[in-house]
RNA sequence: GGGGCGUUAGCUCAGAGGUAGAGCAUUCGGCUUUUAACCGACUGGUCGUAGGUUCGAUCCCUACACGCCCCA
């Protein structure tokens, strides 16, 4: 502990330490024995539409509890609002309906605290369902003062270091992250529906694979070793297939040791699946029928808004390929010449993109696209057919083997999702390993590790699979038109905050 | 890593080279059907941090911290 003073102690906090002061003086301040047997939505639910004869005929008693957000004093009577989990809902106050002093020791309670009350439903004379308090009780007392009640908790910096602040003030805020929780329900539901295992893999591994991404190290103190956190569970999940599961998927965090901005948190939710017996294009089909449900499972409609611009998901989703794509997007890049290292090279100086010696014809392909292509895919599209150089870990395309079967999904211009059919030929995935290993060795600190235990698990034989990994943030910021990954992250990563 | 913007009362925000303002909240008083309740009175600040310029800086300059946005 510190006995470092706070900051930002004040004279409001004083104010709201002495009432707690004298709470704990007249017996237990921090009482826990209120029961509720109802929520604010619920009673309007149920009751809302009622007139108030029918609650003069028959009378309905409730126990309601919630943080006291409104306070609106008359004396000898009070309109107090309480916010529960499920919303609000008005209690009547009223002095001489509550026993001696309770009326007096109400009179200091402050917006924030937490509140007990019971009563009889009622209607205003403007027509608000109200409880009529014959009981009111003071169930914890909050020290520090909420935000002004009109404008909210605007600033952006408290909103996310501060997230409690921001869910009591913010009705949006919270729905975010209900719909959060009703996407990621809705997908376990569609996958468990198909016999899909949900699995757990670990995210602390000796070698980091499954993505080219650069990895968290930290350090295993007892067994004196070097650990890396994962940058995917997609090495794992295909050992699970080997093993016979041949429908997995996890739900779960990745970590990449990369920048921060509006799309990118170091920790980001990803769903990862695999299947055995099928190909890209039936996962391509699996997550179009997904999204198409889930839009409609969420919003209630196909049709869905993103920050101003409208998406339909009712529509076949576009699919193309990388090559074909590039070509729309530049028209000056000659069809017959989109395997010539050189030309393309030529293309990306033009484009200002920086080229390596150590690219080859696919990875400039792969950077002409990023940097002409991604940001116009605005409907739904799939581009598939993704150049083996940049793509070690998938299949190679029967027909043309400088393509992989693979496709990424984008919306918005974003990336949402990236799948393949499973390269499950050990030979060549060591071959893969090796070659990454080269790029490595030449200054690539991005380039994959060879993972030993995953080419002796192909060995013993992979079914033909095929998997896809999800941006679950992505999604959500997309369901729920949040311009910033920080918004569906309630706890978003910040640097440290300093107290002194 | 580079650029732009921001940081003033608990919150939302004004403000100007000459010692700091509003609304809400708090405190006190009044009010038994309000909806940002209302009426009256009073409080409340190291103007992000550290330097510099100046007779004087919260305002101008520099650096740093934190945040937001854009670019790599």
């Amino acid at each position: 502990m510190t006995d470092k003073k706070q900051t930002d102690e004040n004279k409001l906090i004083a104010e709201r330490r002495r009432k707690l002061e004298a709470l704990r003086e007249q017996g237990n301040a921090f009482p826990n024995n209120f029961r509720r047997n109802a929520l604010a939505d619920e009673l309007q639910k149920m009751y809302g539409a009622r007139e108030n004869e029918s609650f003069e005929a028959e009378a309905v008693e409730v126990a309601v509890a919630g943080r006291m957000l409104v306070k609106r004093d008359f004396g000898k009577a009070n309109f107090i609002k309480l916010q529960d989990r499920s919303g609000q809902i008005q209690i009547r106050v009223e002095r001489d309906r509550l026993p001696d002093g309770v009326y007096a020791a109400f009179k200091k309670w402050d917006v924030g605290d937490i509140v007990g009350a019971s009563g009889a439903l009622f209607k205003t004379n403007t027509g608000e369902l109200t409880v009529r308090a014959d009981e009111i009780r003071l169930l914890t007392k909050s020290l520090r003062p909420l935000p002004e009640k009109f404008h909210g908790l605007a600033d952006q910096e408290i909103r996310y270091r501060q997230r409690y602040v921001d869910l009591i003030m913010n009705d949006e805020s919270r729905d975010v992250f209900r719909k959060r929780s009703a996407i990621v329900q809705y997908i376990r539901a569609f996958l468990d529906a198909q016999n899909f295992l949900e699995v757990e893999t670990p995210m602390m591994q000796t070698t980091p694979g499954g993505a080219i991404a650069r990895p968290f190290m930290t350090h295993h103190n007892a067994l004196d070793m070097e650990l890396y956190l994962r940058i995917a569970p997609e090495l794992n999940l295909k050992r699970l297939i080997v093993g016979g599961f041949d429908r997995v998927y996890e739900i779960n965090r990745s970590f990449r040791n990369e920048g921060v901005s509006t799309q990118h948190n170091p920790e980001f939710t990803m769903l990862e699946l695999y299947r055995a017996y099928a190909d890209y294009e039936d996962l391509i089909d699996m997550v179009e029928a997904l999204l198409r449900g889930m839009s409609d499972a969420i919003t209630g409609s196909t049709k869905l808004t993103y920050q101003g611009e409208e998406f339909d998901f009712a529509k076949p989703f576009a699919r193309t390929t990388v090559e074909d794509v590039i070509l729309r997007f530049n028209p000056d890049i000659e069809k017959a010449k989109l395997r010539d290292r050189d030309y393309l090279a030529a293309s990306c100086e033009q484009l200002g993109i920086p080229v390596n010696n150590g690219f080859g014809v696919g990875k400039l392909q792969i950077e002409i696209f990023e940097k002409t292509v991604e940001d116009n895919l605005r409907q739904p599209t799939f581009v598939t057919q993704y150049p083996t150089e940049v793509s070690p870990l998938s299949r190679k395309n029967d027909a043309d083997p400088f393509l992989t079967d693979r496709f990424e999904f984008f919306v918005a211009g974003r990336e949402l999702a990236n799948g393949f059919s499973e390269l499950n030929d050990a030979e060549e995935q060591a071959e893969r390993f090796r070659a990454q290993a080269e790029y490595r060795a030449a200054g690539d600190d991005e380039a994959m590790a060879f993972d030993h235990d995953y080419i002796r698990a192909l060995e013993y034989g992979m079914p033909p699979t095929a998997g896809i990994g999800v941006g679950i943030d992505r999604l959500v910021m997309l369901f729920t038109d949040s311009p910033s990954i920080r918004d569906v992250l309630l706890f978003p990563h910040m640097r440290p905050e300093v107290f002194d």
